[in-house]
DNA sequence: ATTAGATTTAGAATAATTCTAATTCTAAGA
DNA sequence: TCTTAGAATTAGAATTATTCTAAATCTAAT
């Protein structure tokens, strides 16, 4: 994941950097924080540039945003499809990097009559740390 | 799906109506519909009450937040556990009834190691009517 | 009737995100 | 190289979604 790599996709300096602050994340990211490292990286930034870029590097499908109850979106950089476990007590998030089971999306787009394109899921439960 | 079903529930007023009003909607409604809906029903509701309540009844079980990558939360009357489908192309998120393959929490908790507690997916696609 | 605790209310406050208008950058053509 | 059009960026205001606060009201148990 070099800087090379990044530059190759032809993006803006501004984008180039959100992208490299997302990839370089050991966890998932709020705008805010990414926003914040940013920052560093390229002192001049602004904040809507940084909201610009993500939903143009999201757009692109670079990263991808997830949601959940409460609070401010996620941005996750997308190395591949993966799906996420959140834990219901520390609220903690995880990916998941498993095949789905063969039959799912055929099920799902058979009682939904959608075509289908993708299909993620999240696991609620009591991450390990809190199980202990 | 009486009145009387729902007060047996031992719900105040205001959060009677907050139910209902999802309960008979026909669609899935952000926080301000709600809001709208239950004036209508109880003139006097405040907007703070609508957003208490809904917390309230998510965390009593008898409703579902859901999330997705842009606005508000919206509220879902959870008859069952169940699923979604977001069209990719006009945004329609409908729901989806169906059985989960067997191995599939199971699968997911063994390769995040969470004690699984539930699990929900969303189909992303092309609805019918945007297929035709 | 009294009271404690929970709930509701109105409106302010906060948080998250998007918009606006002016400026700057970039790449393509003259 | 100069010009120019379109895209991107900036700062800050505006908007939207949600939560907080403090006072008033309700409720159920004494």
């Amino acid at each position: 994941m070099s800087i090379r790599e990044i530059q190759d996709l032809g993006l803006t300096r501004q984008r180039e950097v959100v992208l490299r602050v997302i990839r370089d994340a050991e966890e998932h990211l709020t705008a805010n924080e990414v926003f914040d490292n940013a920052k560093r990286l390229l002192p001049g930034i602004s904040f809507a540039t940084v909201y610009n870029s993500l939903r143009f590097l999201k757009e692109a499908g670079h990263i991808a945003e997830i949601r959940f109850g409460n609070g401010a979106s996620l941005y996750d950089r997308k190395l591949a499809r993966h799906d996420h476990a959140i834990c219901t007590k520390c609220g903690v998030l995880v990916d998941i990097e498993m095949e789905h089971p063969a039959e799912l999306v055929e099920l799902a787009a058979r009682y939904s009559n959608f075509k289908p394109e993708s299909l993620d899921f999240t696991l609620r439960g009591i991450c390990p740390d809190c199980n202990k």
